[in-house]
DNA sequence: TGTCATTCAATGACGTGTCATATAAGTTGT
DNA sequence: ACAACTTATATGACACGTCATTGAATGACA
């Protein structure tokens, strides 16, 4: 009872909690007051613009994020309609979709991906 | 542009991301099912399980843990309703509120906390 | 080729977090 | 003792994520 590793544990996940928090709560706040899109949208568009191939990416994004596939559902439908990301079927595979950054979309990354990196550094290590 | 200081940032961040939901997501599934509480009350009751004095602390607790002010209320207010802590205002400030685990809100706590360490300890590290 | 199982994405119901605000109590200065 | 300000908690509107399910396309195999 209260064992030491166990303590060491718990502090160990605050802090990635702490951490976590902060550095989400900070980008959220940045990217929604000077880009209006939250830090879900900004993070697909990332994934999306530094994505090389050329493959039916829906379902490959989903291996390179933690988000639910609902939710990653819900997130590309909202940058879809704000313009920012295009939606297209796939030739090979009718149930995929191939995701495409459109010239605003890509125009925004560019943009958003400074102030995000800079609010990394700010933060990463801060706590 | 594609820094490798930025690179090494962004990875640093998913890396935290990856850690923090895969073990969030681990911990509320097996305490919802098992315990049928949600993490952020869990923490709330191993909170007030760690606290030793007897001061007014509602208020300090939010100093200990990201959670919002607003959440915070409505956690321990489902935990009221559940009958696993008790709130009672403070004498010398009844604007503040003195937060006590019940014998039930205890007991469930000693049980919890044994699988939250466990699953700690299986997840940290992990990813 | 027809059936059954599987996979990809979208959707609806629901819970919980956030922001802004309300309520109430305490504090300060006059 | 009275305003004006500050602080502690609660609450309502709203947004977003999750789970379970659906719809549609594919695959496997007799």
């Amino acid at each position: 009872m209260a064992k030491p590793q166990d303590r060491q544990l718990v502090e160990q996940w605050r802090s990635i909690q702490t951490t976590y928090f902060h550095t989400a709560g900070a980008l959220e706040r940045a990217l929604e007051s000077k880009f209006s899109i939250g830090l879900t949208e900004f993070e697909i568009l990332d994934l999306v613009a530094e994505s090389t191939d050329a493959a039916c990416r829906m379902k490959q994004l989903g291996e390179r994020t933690p988000m639910t596939q609902s939710a990653m559902s819900k997130v590309v439908d909202r940058l879809d309609k704000a313009g920012l990301i295009s939606r297209q079927s796939c030739a090979d595979d009718r149930r995929s979709l191939f995701l495409e950054l459109t010239d605003a979309g890509r125009a925004l990354h560019r943009q958003a991906a400074i102030e995000h990196r800079a609010l990394l550094r700010e933060n990463l290590g801060k706590y």
